[in-house]
DNA sequence: TGCATTTGTGTAAGCGCTTTCAGCACGCAA
DNA sequence: TTGCGTGCTGAAAGCGCTTACACAAATGCA
């Protein structure tokens, strides 16, 4: 890769800008004098450094995305689905991870030192470096969490997902809650999912931490909230949790949904593949990554630069993990879900 | 992010040199000025661009992964312990999807443009353009895959850990496999897996291939397989595709491991939780990126130049889902296991 | 005190591109 | 013939850094 323009220049016969505006294609060209560069480039096998077109363009081409860990589906739908749109765009995408580093504020100052803009999921950077970010003019898109003055934010709706959540289950006759897997952060998705079912139960339902999102941890957490006075139905925080939940309520000798009602949120793969099948909220986790990269492309071409606030619908899967249905009668929309999530049967 | 070193020079009243020497550390600079420049640094919030110092460092302190696609623990993981060591040894990394992708040469080559090495996981990137790119001087690091002329090759052993689990499996005194996910690429890792199977168990052991390695293809084609005279024991290529496997069963009314054993291979998270808990190999899937990322580091920075090709020790582990074993007995390694990987009991 | 080192700093030459600007040659209408 | 585009090309000025080199000032030592 150390072939430069001025070779092929030399080559070819003809100035370093003719080499140029023959391969971007500005600027006219004679016919005959592309003909000798494109020779020129393909016998020397010359590409064009990245860095040198990057410093005279003024921009990287490249996105970043900042995430705390890549644990399970959920990371990996986004991030894929924010890779492939990026990619669409020509820009290529430079990862960080948080998780577990020191330093968190140098690694993303260089990050956006490398980028043209970046998308920084939930609360995986601090607040107040946010706001030296936003000072600083750089490209910002944050994905579940709240809204946010100077940036873009794009989420799935929780709050009357959650709601509608809740409502099936008080359908079902329930009476004692458990939320599995209590929000550490407040703003973020799992904060407004527990708002929203609290906002239904009340006094009903309790909130259990997990130490982390995974199914260990929610298999830990529920182990030991099952030994106790334990509830008639456990809302889990997301899918992994409630998978966790699940195998905890196994290993105990419960019968779900009989003796134990389980939901999760996310519908991750492993959801509709869970005995009993999970009942769950349906979050479109590749799209919030496209959406993203394309908010993000918006911000850095300046097609737009007052900050939007993306709110993507839901849709409330409803399987057998949460209590026994009728066999085939369609289940009617609540009144609840108006305008907000779709219910679902899933075959 | 443009304020610039001449800017901090002109405020601290020194020559850009000055600034940045004082910035780096290299060559000497009076306590006095040191100070000022530092201050100006502070007063204008200086970040040195990340472009300028690439493009006169001839370097770009990035690396680059290519991958399939991200789909399930294996390549999230790998991924997660090359993110790690990279960004200790300062390297941002640069991530490239090629699923579902035109133009994957042109991806690839740019990504060459813009990191100074670069990962890529099994045959992602087809043979005439890793010649090309061995050719052009682009430091390479394989994973999951056969040596290579050029480049390094780093693998989790698989030949040696498939005869064991072969014969592990023909200890339990069956006498019909399957091998679910048969390979499609020669020379990766599944493709040694079922040489290693079919060693031991030679004409008693069919392939069958999944689309994918994914649950859900492991479902599909475990079902089709499991409807006709089917198998006493299926081996299964990873993880994943025994997972599907054992919800084929499940829902075909067989009992694991009674009426049929199911085994996997890499050991991911979901294989002890699996019910029956899966018997599986486990391969030090983070070790594979974190040994990937510093051998890259290697290349890059000169200490060697020579190819070499790493192959990283796995441990069979022996759960329920191929047979019963006796309640508390410490199984010893069978002699076939000499050398290659360690028998393990799970709790 | 004189001379040889250090030490500290600035100048300027890259690094590999893009792009503005000026210039040249040509064709065509006046 | 003059004048005026028009099409094509090259020189050169950046883009934001690092660092070799030159040089002045400060220091060490006899």
């Amino acid at each position: 890769m150390d072939v430069t323009i001025y070779e092929v220049a030399k080559r070819a016969g003809v100035s370093i800008a003719t080499v140029s505006r023959a391969l971007r294609g500005t600027g006219p060209v004679a016919a005959k004098t592309r003909d000798k560069v494109l020779k020129a480039v393909e016998e020397l096998n010359f590409t064009p450094s990245r860095l040198g077109v990057s410093l005279a363009e003024g921009r990287h081409a490249a996105n970043g995305v900042v995430f705390p860990d890549l644990a399970g589906p959920y990371y990996t739908q986004v991030l894929l689905g924010y890779e492939e749109v990026a990619a669409e765009l020509g820009r290529s995408v430079v990862i960080l991870s948080t998780k577990g580093r020191t330093r968190v504020n140098d690694l993303i100052k260089d990050l956006a030192g490398r980028v043209d803009g970046m998308l920084i999921f939930g609360h995986a950077a601090p607040d107040p470096l946010v706001a030296e970010l936003v000072r600083l003019g750089v490209r910002l898109v944050f994905v579940s969490r709240d809204p946010l003055p100077g940036a873009d934010t794009i989420r799935s709706e929780n709050a009357a997902s959650a709601r509608a959540l809740a409502e099936h289950l008080a359908g079902h006759g329930y009476e004692r809650f458990a939320f599995l897997g209590a929000p550490l952060t407040s703003g973020d998705d799992v904060d407004e999912r527990w708002r929203g079912v609290r906002a239904v139960l009340g006094g009903a339902i309790e909130a259990v931490a997990t130490r982390e999102y995974t199914v260990d941890c929610g298999f830990d957490a529920a182990k030991k909230l099952l030994k106790g006075k334990r509830p008639e139905a456990i809302v889990c925080s997301d899918d992994e949790v409630a998978l966790g939940a699940l195998l905890a309520a196994e290993e105990l000798g419960l019968d779900v949904p009989g003796d134990l009602a389980v939901t999760g949120w996310d519908d991750i793969m492993a959801a509709r593949h869970a005995r009993p099948a999970l009942t769950t909220v349906r979050q479109p986790m590749r799209e919030l990554g496209a959406r993203a990269a394309r908010a993000l492309d918006e911000l850095i071409t300046g097609v737009r630069d007052t900050p939007r606030h993306l709110v993507l619908t839901t849709e409330l899967v409803v399987r057998s993990s949460c209590g026994a249905h009728p066999p085939s009668a369609e289940r009617p929309a609540s009144p609840a879900l108006s305008g907000g999530p779709r219910p679902l049967r899933d075959p």
